[in-house]
DNA sequence: GATGAATGAGCATTCATTCAT
DNA sequence: CATGAATGAATGCTCATTCAT
């Protein structure tokens, strides 16, 4: 099996083809969530996005391309928005910084629920591709440093390992708390518990109080 | 899109049956693990099983059928191995009975590493399968009622939601644990550590001197 | 194409293997009705006929023997029914006896109309069967030898042309009537239109009073 | 079993477009005139049309959608054949209007024998498809229409049941005079006969003197 | 640059038939 | 005499991809 590739054609510049090249992706992007990976073809892409089937072509070497393409586009969004929270998680500080921090993520998975659980769940080569890597690489070392720059966090015992469990455990139970279907009241005392429960992981000495 | 047949068409009783039906899915495993669901066809899955393509529609509808009946073998001995040591992990109690549990999981998954990521993040029915679900539901009324005979856990603020969060953390960084392609040194002291994070969760106030 | 072979592979003669034979021809019957010579498989038979598909295979060559020895015998008893309507017949003479014959002939077709329909008009080679041919030949010299003892009739001016194309329009009309679904007393009033009209053209002379 | 779809999937505009559409029902015709219906597979069909397969499925949803189209196609421009005819059979009037309208039906039909033939007797649901029953109605009704013009039909005793018997007699006559293996004075022959019958059912009264 | 008609390798599935028991 | 597990050639159909316009 010929490894794909992942990359688009050519970038279009003018205002036209950038229209096509979106409307592509948007096309993908509904199609999986409607009908999932399965239900994924090139020619359906094309009649959705209003194209013909050869102008995908023009922009993408194969139906990977366009995937890889639109879920780098989708998660380096997703990224942005919630790094744009850091700032303010740093300021706060503490319980209330995570829970600012854990509370927004949850909020842009769920947003985008349908969309990201096919990406990060159906499709094997997305969370392989080098550039999702990269991102994820990108969030840890947020992560990674927000935590350090707590002052007990540095107490944990085993910074290396205890950093990668939590962002483990944090990343994957963030997404399915998005995905699972709950009223907005109950996601929201969902991540109330969620952000304790972490907190009990980050700052072990005051994990109980902090809650309230 | 029409709902497929998940069940096996007849259940062989006599010993050549049984053996084209094992050695069906045993290929359909192999199959799995080296080409991913996207490599799995019906022709194949005869050819490496031996037998011709009529005995597997002899036995399944189709080939989704096949998936499910293999990943119900699968996840079905994966959870009744885990619940083998059920008793002993009781017996044990607190931290040192936790970490009997989540090592064995993580090395149970470790085993069948190639399997289980296939059949549990690459092909989006095999969650929503009835006998799987059920299974899962299982698994999770274990580690509740664990985790209720455990004096300390009682005191989970918020019972229900603590459990199903704790849960989905730590049946997650399971398989990411085990799915990570780790020495078995490296793979031992992450579940140390991982049972002293947990043990932050379940047992807060005693969290840190636990795990010495 | 191989021209298949029509024969069946052997005449049973202990009572067990009869009923064997016949259940098999039974259920080829009972399948053409309801499915048509399309859904007509070699395992259905067997399965319907509650037999191994293996006995199937003992008896007959193939599919197409099966059929063609179920047209033969269905047809075959056809034949029998009305010819022994065939004294009467000739002993009424005239149109009353050609209104019996035909009324008959209608209502002996529409009895197994389903049957008949798909034997002769769905399956291309029962036609040509040279046992149907015969059997098509003894009823064609039948109707001939009547129509010859009929003073009226001698005077066909065109005997052989005549008598052949009097067979084929009467042979054809009385399938048609059969098969149509009409209820039984407009059927009844269509054969003693029917009759007449055929009388038209066998008694010129006087078929007009006749019919009262 | 489900109900095929009978309709092309799309009506080519373009000049490429409507000669492949074409090829592939004429491809279907070769086959059936020489292997019958159980001898036409699409595979096939594509590749006496010298076009690739997916091009078939382009065009239609399956192979009883071909098979309907050209009956409707091939049935369609008999029936406009043999009409172009009727007003010169209505100026003739009486016998021998009645004999150029079945000379005429009879060569036509002589002329396609071999496609007729499979059509219209091997091929169950083509007599059941819609179009061609209203091509039945409609040619039933030129009958109909015609032999109500004619002063002496009208003294047909049961018009409604007349007509439809003699339409049956005549329409499958015509088709078993056309389809039978005769020289052409043979048949030509046994359509001056074929026509003294009818009119000894159509014009009672003078049957047997128009014949000379 | 954009199109859509055309393609063929490849897939799931069926079914007449055989053969060891 | 009867069985049914096993078979593979053959069929209908899909879909990523190309190419002439």
């Amino acid at each position: 099996m010929q490894v794909p590739d992942y990359e688009p054609k050519k970038q279009p510049n003018q205002a036209r083809s950038r229209a096509t090249f979106q409307a592509i992706l948007d096309a993908a992007a509904r199609i999986l969530m409607t009908e999932g990976y399965a239900g994924l073809t090139t020619n359906h892409i094309a009649h959705i996005a209003g194209v013909g089937i050869a102008s995908v072509y023009e922009y993408f070497p194969g139906k990977e391309a366009i995937v890889a393409t639109l879920a780098v586009q989708e998660l380096d969004a997703f990224v942005e928005r919630v790094a744009a929270h850091l700032p303010r998680v740093v300021a706060m500080g503490g319980q209330a910084g995570l829970h600012h921090l854990l509370a927004t993520t949850v909020e842009e998975v769920h947003a985008k629920a349908a969309l990201y659980r096919v990406l990060l769940r159906e499709i094997p080569f997305v969370a392989r591709l080098p550039r999702i890597l990269q991102l994820q690489e990108k969030a840890f070392s947020h992560a990674r440093a927000a935590s350090a720059q707590a002052p007990e966090a540095r107490q944990l015992p085993d910074f290396e390992r205890d950093t990668w469990l939590i962002w483990q455990m944090t990343y994957n139970t963030a997404l399915e708390i998005g995905f699972a279907d709950l009223e907005e009241k109950e996601r929201s005392r969902m991540v109330d518990e969620f952000v304790r429960l972490v907190g009990c992981m980050l700052f072990p000495s005051g994990g109980r109080s902090a809650a309230t």
